[in-house]
DNA sequence: CACGTACCAATTCGACCGTATCGGAACCGT
DNA sequence: ACGGTTCCGATACGGTCGAATTGGTACGTG
């Protein structure tokens, strides 16, 4: 056998290559060549490593969400002894890349987001990934419920999408600069305080209806 | 005088191509000259009405974000009898983009505001309309916060950001494929229900504060 | 009726894109 | 030592990009 490479390990290295690039620059900015110059290899490398362009666009966004999605499992088995609604705090934190040291990492998610819009392969790619951290999300809502008086276990999956659909709201508002980060963890935990503090009050005065 | 041509109008329908085809092909596939060919005008045209391609953007992500801002604005002058927390409920369905008819223009907003991320002349137009929402989501919750017995009234700007970042995520979802239209327009109205809904709760002090 | 001017379509330009190809270097089993 | 196989960097190609230039046309003015 000729010399031998790892495939694995280098495209790995490629796709960190896109993703400093679509934070830089926006997902425009990703050509084959900054990208091969970003990484130290050659074009004809990226080229072996990935048949097409495409090909590597839905590889790094693959990887960039493996990665939020790990750190966020590693954040919820690191605090098993915890109340449900500490962990979906901390979780909810994670998902929405407010901290600084993650506001790369957004850019890209938010590039890639908007090119999922109109692109079948890179949707399909995070689709899985949000329907694995929904699941979870909707996992812990139910724990949570289950401990306190508060009848939010009425539908733990609709809460779910809600506080995923706000945490990704937020992490938008903060790149375009709407908000600054402080006030979107701010709207966040305030949101999510909501759910399990305020007491059932077994009756509804009145209904006002809003539709 | 020799020939004259009403230039802004003329702006406005080169605006209109820029969206129509960032709706189809993402806003990288927005180049002059399909534009122009989208327009029915020469390229010539359109660089005599623009200078550069980016003010032609900035110029289309401004007309847009007219356009729905106006839409929403029209929803509440339409119905300023109904109680100001059913004008929220629908000023923000109309936000969020979630009808059929208006799934075009969320994929433009979404294109350009990933765009905006790393481009700081639309930032700059995408948070001049994002601040003048969120000003009149903000008094709309005061308002119907004074109708109701729920403290809601606490922080009546903290909960228009809520809600306007929830819109938006709800958006991004819709688009991306993860949620039906269906699915976000009730995650929507259960969020904004809940605003009302819930009775105060007396014993509480006035401070509901959670890490 | 000329004339200048504002407008427009077409052309050109240099740069860069994604992709394909190729000669040589590196490596291994024999 | 050597031939075969795999990897690599460089280069060529067809195409498109944004921008600038040019020649022609329609129009209001003098």
């Amino acid at each position: 056998m000729p010399r031998q490479v790892d495939h694995a390990s280098r495209r790995r290295l490629i796709a960190e290559a896109v993703c400093h690039l679509a934070d830089e620059r926006g997902l425009e900015g990703v050509t084959l060549r900054d990208v091969a110059a970003r990484a130290q290899v050659s074009v004809g490398a990226v080229q072996r490593c990935f048949r097409t362009k495409e090909e590597m666009l839905v590889f790094a966004l693959g990887h960039i969400s493996e990665r939020i999605s790990e750190r966020v499992r590693a954040r919820l088995v690191r605090s098993p002894a915890q109340s449900a609604a500490t962990a979906l705090g901390h979780a909810a934190a994670e998902i929405s890349l407010l901290r600084e040291a993650h506001r790369a990492e957004a850019r890209v998610w938010l590039a890639f987001a908007a090119q999922a819009a109109v692109s079948k392969a890179l949707a399909k790619t995070l689709k899985a990934n949000y329907a694995a951290v929904q699941e979870a999300f909707t996992r812990l809502i139910s724990e949570a419920g289950e401990g306190t008086d508060r009848a939010v276990s009425l539908d733990p999956q609709r809460e779910a999408r809600t506080v995923l659909a706000l945490a990704d709201g937020l992490t938008t508002h903060v790149l375009i600069g709407h908000l600054t980060p402080r006030e979107a963890h701010d709207v966040l935990h305030a949101h999510l305080a909501g759910l399990w503090e305020q007491p059932a009050q077994p009756s509804h005065s009145r209904e006002d209806r809003a539709g």
